[in-house]
DNA sequence: GTACAAGTTAAAGTTAACTTTAAGTCAAGA
DNA sequence: TCTTGACTTAAAGTTAACTTTAACTTGTAC
């Protein structure tokens, strides 16, 4: 099973210009070329661009993906250095969870405090609200916002 | 309690520059001048100032952000419109902190394999293992990432 | 009153990750 | 063979969100 470089786009659900713009960035060493100078994927290859995918979807950079890439390519000798980049991304991505859980909670206090706004017919009503008035799950994300 | 540009992007953590070119783009409509044209921060503009910092790491960017901050100053017919927003923007995080728990699993995924190829110093052995030779939590896993 | 740090603006520069364009080559079907 | 759509490269363009620079003004400490 091989593809041209527009089907295995398709199957990525990328541009095929992105995986020009990855391979000429050195991120696709492993991709082959036809005697005419035309890329051919592999199956194994989908399964690379999927790991660059998952490395993309954590926010790293393609300098760093490319780095992660060049060490695998080396074989295994590079084994440990992998498996301590993938813990430091398993790190970061949990991190990133733990943000977006504190941004979510905040979000959570707004829909109460336009929700309780719409029903009184202004903010002044949640706005003026003392903190032992309120729900007290939001007292706390109060406090923040309002600069502790 | 009045702050300085500075002052007020230093208890943000973020520069003065980024303060002034939010102003710049209309972010922040709410802040004043000093008589020679010195901007003052209130109390209250840190609190529009951390819903800002709480959208920005939804995801949305800044011209959107605008339009919930004019939205704002034009008081309390907008409510209905903020509340939707508000919404909308939860199921966006939602959304995002799913994605992230998926690229979780995916470097979980890893960590095993890596951790199983140092064991046996290659990584021929995580690679060449037949579905049922793995741990069942990574099975579905590597299906996706080999193509289903 | 004199430094000097920090304020002001407009305009140009930066960065990452693509995307588009232009000019040309290749592959498959009628 | 011819057409046509997809491939190739190099180079330029795009976008968002800042950051930096330059030239100038303001406010505070001595």
């Amino acid at each position: 099973m091989f593809y041209t470089v527009g089907e295995m786009a398709k199957k990525l659900g990328v541009a095929p210009s992105t995986l020009r713009y990855y391979d000429k960035e050195g991120l696709l060493p492993f991709v082959e070329r036809s005697s005419t100078g035309i890329r051919v994927f592999k199956e194994a290859d989908y399964e690379w661009l999927k790991v660059i995918e998952c490395l993309k979807k954590t926010g790293m950079q393609l300098k760093d993906i490319k780095t992660f890439i060049e060490m695998a390519m080396q074989g295994d000798d590079t084994i440990d250095e992998r498996l301590e980049l993938i813990i430091k991304q398993k790190a970061v991505v949990e991190k990133q969870i733990a943000e977006l859980t504190e941004t979510l909670s905040t979000l959570e206090f707004k829909e109460w405090y336009y929700t309780t706004a719409k029903k009184a017919g202004t903010t002044a009503v949640p706005r003026n609200m003392t903190l032992s008035e309120l729900p007290e799950e939001y007292r706390e994300i109060r406090v923040k916002l309002r600069g502790e």
